[in-house]
This record gives C-alpha cells, structure tokens and sequence, in this order.
DNA sequence: CCAACTGGCGAACACTGTACGCATGGCGGA
DNA sequence: TCCGCCATGCGTACAGTGTTCGCCAGTTGG
C-alpha cells in the first residue's frame, strides 16, 4: 500500500466526493456490464468486486440495483436473449422455416455468450425476453395449424434440441479456449490414443479418424442442421397427422 | 474454541496416530461420498471441506487423489452416467424402442441427480462411462442401417433433446426444493399475476390455466414422450430414405 | 536397517458473496 | 431559504471457499 491509498488522517482535508452527474448506477448498466464481462473472461471471472469496479463502484454498491449475483446472473441470462426475435414469415405454410430460424438464432446467441451454457441447467428462466420470444413462436406454431398444446410441446422439444446440442458445444469451445490450444492441436494430442480407443471403441474411434481432416466449425454446423431436421421432420408429420413412420 | 480443541503443547503427551487400518482413502470412495453428498445437499453444499469431513478426513488429503475440485465433478458426473447401460434388443429392427430406453433411462439419471444440470453446459464431457454408452448406442443405430456418421448425428440429437429437457425439468425442480414450496402452492401464488399475463402472453396464460388442473409430473412425462417420439419419428423416416414430409 | 516414498494434515493465502452501518447528497415540503 | 428524509454509494467485517506448502508418520523396497 503506498501513501497515496492511504486514507486521509484529517477530516478537514478530506475532499469533497465529486458531483454526481448522472445516477452512475443502473439495475441496465450493472447488467449490460456483467455480460460484457462474462463474455470477455468467461464465467468464473465474475465477481462482485471485479464487476464494481469495472462500473467505477464499490462492490457493495451493486447490491442497491440487484438482490443477489445470482439475481445478477438471471437478468444477465435474459439480456443475452433479448437479441433474439421470432421471426414473423406471413405464410403460415413457411412454420417450418421461422422455427429453423428461431433455432438457429438460439444457437448463435448460444455460441455468441457461451457462459449461459453453463447457467441454463442451473435456474429455471422465466424472463420476460424468452416469454417474448416463447409466445411469438407459439403463435406461429399455433397458425401453422398446431393446437396450442402442441405447439408448446412442439417449441419445448425444439429448444431442448438446441439448449442441448448448443450447450455441449459451447462447452466443448470454451474447454479449448481455457486449455489454450487450438482444435487440431487437440486431436494431434490425441492421436497417440487413437489405437487403444479404436480397440475399446472401434466406432468412436472410426468416427475420430473420419472427422480429423474436415473443418470442425462446419462439421458442428452440419451435425446441428441434421438433427433439427429430424425434429422438423417429425413435427411435420404430426400437424398432417400422418402415420407413424415404419 | 474450546479448551479440548487446543493443540497439545507438550510433544510427549501427544497421542500416537490411530492405526491405519486401511487406506482409508481412495479415489472411487471420495467420488461415491461427493455424489452422495451432491444428491443429499445439492451442487452448492459440495465444498472440499464438508466433503473431506464426511470421510472422517482432512480438506486438503484429497487433493492426494484428486487434483481440482472441477477434475472431482468431472468424475462424479461420469460415476452417474455408469448407471446407465444401452439396451440391447437383439432384433435390429427394434432400434426405435432401444433408442427410446436409453433416452429415458438418462432422463431418469439426470433426474435422480438433479445437479448434473448444472454441469454438462459447463464441462466437455468425455468420461469412459458416457463413452461405452455411446459406443453401444451407436452400434445398436448402425446395425439397424444407420450409416456410421448418420448414426453419430441421431446419437447426438437423441442426447441434446434430452439433456436440454431434463436440465430444465431439473432446474425448475431444484429451484422448487430450494424455495420449499410445493408444485401446486407456486401455481396458487402466481394466479394473481395471471391476469396481466393473460394481457400480454395470451398464449402463455392459457398454458398455464389449461394445465393447472393437471398431475405435473405426469404432464413433464408426457411432454417429454412427444418430443422424443417426433424425434424418432425423423429419424426413422431418415433410416427408410423416405421423402421430407410437407 | 536404513532410505525413499506415500498419504494425511495444519496453517496460510488470496478471494468470494454479502450484511451492516455510516456518510452524502438531492428533493419535497414548510 | 431551510430542514428533514430518503435513496444511494461504500468501507469494513465475517464466514467460507479452493488450493499450496511443508511437515510428519507409516509403509515399503533394497
């Protein structure tokens, strides 16, 4: 501690606290801040203090705006979706396509702040953002020609699909950005494990061998668009109340 | 403190260490006692301390078997997936039941462990238990026609959706038991904000009234079974090389 | 029989979330 | 114009956290 943070010995001597401009401090701001953080240094490097002084502020100040972190955290999670709309085609025929959209959309804000993967299974979120977003989409559903209950079934699957698929891929990206090295430096580490593992799991390591020359960002696109067609598939055939496939 | 909690002064008087009558201390036993821990407590309960305490031990003796609080998770979250094993119905064409076992045998994993949730969107999961599950449900999927990479992506569709569904179910479920009040007496306190939701989510308020009368247990189920059969159904219209339906 | 190694542990460190109480300034009313 | 109130910021403090280090007892191998 130098002399300078010592604090003043006379009360006389003290200066007067600057004029506060502006309130300095928002429940908005706070938030804004924390995703900015969040997405800078990732989820562990969210702390009260760091993020008060980050804003200019003690850490205790931000209790004023905000009841708990984890409170903090909630609001964060619902800003971040806030990017996201539904998207409105006026042809209740093109369903198929806004749902595709939503789902992609989802999976971009995903992959845009990746820490949320890790708070999605641990809170139940009911922001108003993904409210906005939940009806919107059940009323595309719901036109499309889906009784309302099943368009709720319809979009829950459909978001699962993407919170899940999504949050192992986030996972995945922010475990090779922590351990600093790059993914084909990954699969060069794992290569001289490759033999033992096709011998235990000779499909695994098929599947490893297969990947290990095409480009991995495309490779996760395609795996994401393969299933959601499934999905998209399978709902098709229950609004035209088709048979079950054999 | 009290007196009796005061170290001994004299070296003599000390008391010669008990007997180790075994090990005392091995790796599988302080994975056990974490997920035992974990069920009982719940994700934030799990300190090295507490835990260390419940096996008659030091905080810091673990580390001698473990090297990161996060390398222990690890281990405990793939010490739960040992649970499950791939069905084997010898008949190839029963791939969707198989299929559909495994999928709700991890949901029912996750949901005997609620605090998985909160871990999969936070770690690349690649433990040897999740890896022989995979590699069993791959081959169950290959050998009823699935080429090995299209085997691959209906794997990882089948997980994604249900990870993503059970996390959530989880997560509501946790924050249920946290707030100690029962399923019903949430639905009771909320019907007072019904109203403006109704106004402004008029899809969300019918949700809601239409299933207030209804076991949510059950209703989780069901949701749950819909999604997933919409996603065999995909794949089985896949499998069959059959037309994308309208 | 001694050496090396293993496993357990107490103390310490840097940090965390958060409760409490005080200080400060702006604002509404007299 | 002045006074009292109240919202807001913040310093301090506390209980806990994960983890490192060095010490020590016991076991094991030469």
């Amino acid at each position: 501690m130098t002399a300078d943070d010592r604090p003043i010995p006379s009360v006389w001597a003290r200066p007067g606290r600057e004029k506060r401009e502006q309130p300095a401090l928002s429940r908005q701001q706070i938030v804004a801040e924390a995703v900015r953080l969040l997405d800078a240094e990732g989820v562990d490097a969210l702390s009260m203090r760091k993020l008060g002084t980050r804003l200019g502020a003690g850490a205790t100040s931000l209790y004023r705006h905000v009841a708990n972190k984890d409170e903090l955290v909630e609001l964060a999670v619902d800003e971040v979706f806030g990017e996201l709309r539904a998207p409105d085609m006026g042809d209740p025929e093109r369903w198929r396509e806004a749902t595709a959209a939503c789902a992609q959309g989802l999976r971009a804000v995903i992959l845009r702040h990746p820490w949320i993967a890790s708070m999605l299974g641990a809170m139940a979120n009911y922001g108003p953002n993904l409210m906005r977003l939940s009806e919107d989409l059940l009323g595309t559903l719901e036109t499309a020609g889906f009784s309302l209950a099943e368009a709720n079934s319809a979009m829950s699957a459909v978001f699962a699909y993407v919170i899940g698929m999504t949050s192992s891929e986030a996972a995945w990206l922010t475990m090779l950005a922590r351990s600093g090295q790059s993914e084909d430096e990954w699969a060069e580490r794992l290569k001289p494990a490759l033999e033992g593992l096709t011998r235990t799991h000779p499909r695994l390591g098929a599947l490893f061998t297969a990947h290990a020359d095409e480009d991995p960002v495309r490779l996760r696109e395609q795996e994401f668009a393969y299933g959601l067609d499934r999905i998209l598939d399978g709902l098709a055939l229950a609004r035209a109340g088709g048979p079950a496939p054999a």
